[in-house]
This record gives C-alpha cells, structure tokens and sequence, in this order.
DNA sequence: AACTAAAAGCAAATAATTTGCGTTAGCGCG
DNA sequence: CGCGCTAACGCAAATTATTTGCTTTTAGTT
C-alpha cells in the first residue's frame, strides 16, 4: 500500500520501482491520461498487475508517488546578483512549471490520495528552496521576508490560483513579491 | 461524461441525480471511502451502474460533482457589528470547514479530476461569500481589503495549508487577518 | 553455501466497467 | 388530449481490472 522510502539501492525491489515509475512517466507523455491502467503500466514495466496492486494498492497512489519524486527539484535556486531578483527569478519559474499542463495534473495526482504524505513532500520540497534564499539574503545582510511570509504570501497565492482560478500571469507573481518586498521599487 | 447541471426540475434526469447524490453523501458519511464504488452506490439509489458510467463517467467525476455541490455555501456570512469581525468569524468558519476530514475530502475531491470546472465553482463560491463582506465594509465606510487582496492573503494561504501542510489553528487565522487588516489592533 | 524473509510471478476467482439494444418517460406538436 | 420523438434509463453480455492463494525467486545473513 505504501511505497518503500528507500530500499536498498540496487535490490529487486528498487529496480522494481524504477521501471514502474519509468514506465509511469512514458504513458503519461505518450498518451491519454484516462488509458493509462495497471494492466498496461505493468506490461510497459516487465513485472505483473500484482506486484503493483500489492506496492501501491491503486492507479491513483501509484500517479501520486510517482507525480511527487517529480515535484523534487533536482537543483538549487539559480543566483542572479540579488536577493530580490533571486526570489523573482524562482517564484516566476515555481509558477511556469506548476501552472503547466504536466504541472498542474502532478498536484492534482498527489492531492487526490487521502495519504497526506506526498502533498507535505511538496510543501517541504518548496520550503527547501526558499530557504536557501533566505540564507542567502541573510548573508548578504539584505532585507528579506521570513519563510512563513513567502510561503503565505507568495506560494500560496499562487497555487491557490493553479488549483482554483486562472493560472497566474508573470505580472500577478511580480505584484506578490512587491507585496512582500515593499522596500525595492520594481 | 459531464454532469448535466440545469436539467430541467421534476424530470427524471433530475430524480435520478438527487437520488444518485443522495446516495454518495449517506455512503460517505458511513462507510470507508475505499469501499464506496459505483456498483453500490448504483444500488442504494435504484438505479443500474451503466446509468451512473454514463452519466459521470468514473467514481471520482461523481464525487467531484457532489462535493461541489456540498461546498456551496446556502447562508451569507453572519453579521457581527463590525466588518473586522465579520471578515475573522467568517475565516475561521471557512477554515474550520475546509480543514475538518469531511471538508478536506471534499476538496481533494473537486481537484482531483482534470475538468476544472467543480474547482472553478468553489472559488466562485467564496468569492460571492467574500464580496457580501466587502460590500458591507463600503456601506458602512469601513476600510476594508479588496476582493483579491482577501483571496491572495487569506483565503489562499488557509487552503495551501490544509492541503500541503498542517491545517491552521485560529492564532494561524487570525494572524493572517492582521496582516490585511492592520490599522485595527486586535 | 545454505537459510530466511520479503517481494515477485502466476493463475483462478471476483468485481468493476463498457457496450449494444430494447424500453420508458417527458416534452413538443398537432 | 393523444401522438410521436428523443434523451435517458434498464438489462445483460462481453470485456477489463482487481484481488487473492500459492509458488518461486532473490538479496541479504549466517
């Protein structure tokens, strides 16, 4: 029912769980989402139906495990000269990316399952991110908004919007950071 | 495939809805959600599955379908004697709610399926609850945020919270309202 | 090298979903 | 008022997905 964190890199069960999540990725590229089944999946993979039904107990786990190591980012927020432009310059491509149509169905597919877990990795995910930015700023000694202010104030909004509204423009995400920002005219 | 929603009141397209509706919501509220299949549900509104299959398509469109229709607010947001307190009791009912099992649910509902138009609905609803506060606000001449400032740093970092983090305390809330609200010491 | 426990394969049984076709109910029209 | 017309429903057979008991494989341990 509940993905393993980590079994030993190189055993069965993680090769297992690479091909699967692999061929996860190629369906979700190649076709239309409501095709995507276990049945395939598990053809795709080389393993049976029942080695996945007993891993992740059903499609929509499976999506949600899978969408969330996607959600991980793989590298640290660009620099760009300064803290303010730093946080523009991430803030602009944490909503291009979410706001994409791949995006969008990766939240979607981690919020659906009732297990929590998956949504908090993004949360902490997102979290890791603005901290480096925060650290940065505060080495510089530039004023900046605490984590919980970027999160509120900025994160939030934002995902609000994808989830809920219309995607939010580059010109909405700039007037958020202002909002938080006030010191810098921009 | 999509829920037909004006089919004209009395019809039998109608009866079959309320009773295909009224069925979901007595399951949810009595049985593990796992368990609840359309199968059953077919069964405990006298109606066969295929009209269900065809109707809404699979298990999730139909929860999304009721799960909207349960999130419409059917009250305007009580008056308290100032729009401060208006807009705080409002925000902690709202979160409240959205963050009690059945309300987080209903939500994770809503988006977990790709037509966006059950998400769309529940912003619409809260920003007609919204608005009534605000219209108040300006009859009385009372400041008051705008519309957007309310959805972006209220609304939106309360619903970011229950669904990626912990679900907010009142203090949570509270703060937040400060933060919009600020001339007011509370 | 044999042992063990966890995970995978296999296949039969069960359950859900799809689909073709006949039937019914509500609606407009004469 | 009654006569079609159409959209929606019921029914049942066919297909597909899911569950489950049992066996086999594998990686780690002694």
């Amino acid at each position: 029912m509940v993905s393993k964190e980590n079994p030993r890199p190189g055993g069965r069960s993680a090769r297992v769980q690479a091909a699967v999540h692999q061929a996860v990725r190629d369906m979700l590229a190649g076709m239309n989402r409501a095709d995507v089944t276990i049945p395939l999946i598990a053809q795709r993979a080389n393993v049976t139906p029942s080695t996945i039904y007993r891993r992740w107990g059903d499609l929509q786990e499976l999506l949600a495990d899978v969408a969330a190591s996607r959600l991980q980012p793989e590298t640290e927020p660009p620099k760009t000269g300064s803290a303010r432009n730093d946080l523009q310059a991430w803030a602009e491509q944490y909503a291009d990316e979410m706001s994409s149509g791949a995006g969008r169905q990766m939240i979607r597919d981690v919020l659906a399952v009732s297990d929590t877990a998956n949504a908090e990795k993004c949360c902490i995910y997102t979290q890791q991110q603005l901290r480096v930015l925060v650290a940065r700023a505060d080495e510089r000694g530039e004023a900046f908004p605490t984590l919980t202010e970027l999160m509120d104030y900025v994160v939030s909004p934002i995902m609000y919007r994808i989830l809920f509204d219309q995607v939010p423009s580059n010109d909405c995400v700039r007037g958020l950071i202002s909002r938080v920002m006030p010191e810098n005219t921009d």
